[in-house]
DNA sequence: ATATACTTTCAGTATTTTTTGAAAATTCGA
DNA sequence: TCGAATTTTCAAAAAATACTGAAAGTATAT
């Protein structure tokens, strides 16, 4: 395979795996173009590569930045404004973690604690069943939160040594 | 708070949370519908209670089945079917995670051994950082792989356990 | 100061996804 | 075998989401 038809294969797939995960199509895409390509793009770069607007790049742009997955990059002489992704997986990977767990983890667990105090007789089913399986999703939650908080501090050598150590 | 609103708010967010991961908010409705349920439900229930159409929740309760999250039961005596979720949260999510990696996690480390063999002169930069970028996706997706594979097959006390003292 | 190069915004439009509801199909008891 | 109860299907409608492009905003060089 050619690497021009590589390259759009990999940012397709990048950007249809995405959608699978809550994240949109174009700003995957993006983040997929950024990663293999070797030197900082331009908006415009990624507009005439990816066939998409200014307005829409600008947006998924600023996004990724917000995702701490892109930064801007000044390169000297030039009044352009150039990106680049972080391209250590491992570093990119515990950057969504990171991301995920305090947009959606925590709050989660915070609506949980205020869930668990529901008023009501535990010998009616209704509140007893509400109540374990609240109470059941939050005790995985927050073990998962403590998890995830190691992971984010590891180094990726330390993590898939040990890890795989441990499962054999 | 009441049963009542704490079910609402409950079955509410956890629609929220699926659309942040690409579940559509009334099959995560539905089964959070069927968590809280001491007793299994009829798609009439269903109806009435999330106040949707007939043929959307036959779609998502055929959807939640083919995950594996839910089943019909046949109750004696009635013509009607009934529905139920599994309940245990830790099977709940090693179910999620069987059917996730299956889908998603499996073709796209497919893919990404075919797009490691793009023809090409490693010296150019441009296939450089294609390879090493594909070959470093597919090497944490292969270790991703095989801890999940782990977890799949763990009881949870010996996972909650080993991972606590672990991870201290 | 002004012109120019570049970036950001956002109302309107397009696309995609989800939902509805009525018709068709199926199941089951009599 | 018939017919009522129930489930399934799917074309059309609605809702949600994403994208465009032109205008407004900013920064920089001269």
């Amino acid at each position: 395979m050619k690497l021009t038809e590589a390259r759009q294969q990999f940012i397709s797939s990048w950007g249809a795996f995405g959608t699978h995960w809550g994240i949109n199509r174009t700003m995957a895409q993006i983040h997929a173009l950024l990663l293999i390509s070797p030197d900082p793009l331009t908006q415009d770069d990624m507009m005439e590569q990816l066939n998409i607007s200014r307005g829409n790049t600008n947006m998924n742009i600023r996004e990724l930045i917000n995702w701490g997955l892109v930064e801007r990059v000044l390169l000297s002489g030039e009044r352009k404004e150039y990106f680049t992704a972080e391209k250590d997986i491992w570093k990119v990977v515990k950057q969504i973690i990171k991301e995920r767990k305090k947009r959606e983890l925590e709050p989660m667990l915070q609506l949980l604690d205020k869930l668990e105090e529901v008023e009501g007789d535990k010998r009616d089913k209704h509140v007893k069943i509400f109540v374990d399986t609240v109470s059941s999703i939050k005790k995985l939650g927050r073990q998962a939160d403590k998890t995830l908080d190691m992971m984010i501090k590891a180094e990726e050598s330390w993590f898939l040594g040990t890890m795989m150590k441990f499962f054999k």
